[in-house]
DNA sequence: CAAGTAGTTTAGAACGGTTTTAAAGTAAAA
DNA sequence: TTTTACTTTAAAACCGTTCTAAACTACTTG
C-alpha cells in the first residue's frame, strides 16, 4: 500500500504537505523524533513547512494511529513511527529514546483496572544512568 | 522525624517557604499535583510564594528524594509525594493519575540493559479509557 | 554577638514548545 | 464548475518553566 493510500485508509486527505510527511516518516524505518526534528527533515528533504502545519499533521497522524507519542516527561513531544505494542529504554541526560521489543519484556501480574475504565495501553520506560 | 529535620537530613536549608512546602507535602498523605495546585494549597494555607520559589522548591525537594516526578507526555509536570517504588494509572481524558501499588504488578522477564548504562528505574504507566 | 558569606527568595522578564487566529489556498463533492 | 469543507500559513498568543539581578536570610566564623 502507498502513501497516498494510506491516508485515505486513516481517513485523511492526502494533501502535499501530508504527502510528504508520510514520505519522510512511513519509510519502513522505525525513528523517534520530535516537531523540530521532522521541520529540518522536510528541510533537508529540499520542502519547507510551517511549524504550525507540522503539528497539524503529527495530531492527526497520531490520531490515527500512523504513529504514536512517547509519554515522557521531557519538555519536547517525542513520537515515534514504531505503533507496535513495545516499550522504552529512556536515557535520563540525554533524553535518547531506545525500543524495548514486547517480547523482551513480560508483565506477569497487572493491577485491577479500576471500575468503569478500560485498559487503554501499557508502556513501560526503564531510565539509565551511566555507569560510573 | 519533624520537617526541619527532615529537610536538614536531605541537606537542605529548612527556609521559611520549604517549611511551608514541607508542611503541606509532607503531611503523610500521598498526593499528586503540579506546580500550580502547590501555590493554591500553599495561599489556602494563609501564606503566598512566588512561582519561581515554588519551582525551585519543588526542584530541590525532587533532587533529594522527598518527592518525584511522575512520567507523562502532559504538558504540565506532575509530582508525587510516593517516593516508593511504585507504578500509575493515567486517565488521558482528564490526566489524573491513580498510584498502582508495588505488589499489584509484576515484572517478571526484563530486557538486557544497553552496555555501559544501569537501570535507573523503572516506570509502568496503564492508561485508562473510560468505558463506553 | 557581629560581621561576613553563601545560599535563597522575589518580581518580572525571557524563553521555548505548542496552539490559535484569520486569511488565503486546495481537495473533494455536488 | 461552483460550492463547500478542510487545510495551510505567518504571526501572534499562550502557558508552563527558567533566568536575572537585586534584596534578603540562614549559617559560619571570629
Amino acid at each position: 500500500m502507498n502513501n497516498k493510500e494510506k491516508l485515505r485508509n486513516a481517513g485523511l486527505r492526502p494533501t502535499k504537505q501530508r504527502m510528504i510527511v508520510a514520505n519522510i516518516l512511513l519509510d519502513g524505518f522505525n525513528r523517534h523524533f520530535t516537531a523540530e526534528n521532522l521541520q529540518d527533515e522536510i528541510y533537508t528533504s529540499g520542502n519547507s513547512m510551517s511549524i504550525a502545519t507540522v503539528y497539524n499533521c503529527l495530531k492527526k497522524f497520531k490520531n490515527c494511529g500512523l504513529i504514536k507519542q512517547v509519554e515522557t516527561s521531557k519538555d519536547t513531544a517525542i513520537f515515534d513511527t514504531n505503533t507496535d505494542y513495545h516499550h522504552h529504554f529512556l536515557n535520563e541526560e540525554t533524553g535518547e529514546l531506545i525500543d524495548i521489543e514486547n517480547e523482551e519484556i513480560s508483565l506477569h501480574k497487572l493491577p485491577e483496572i479500576p471500575q468503569g475504565y478500560l485498559n487503554n495501553g501499557i508502556e513501560v520506560i526503564i531510565k539509565l544512568k551511566r555507569q560510573n
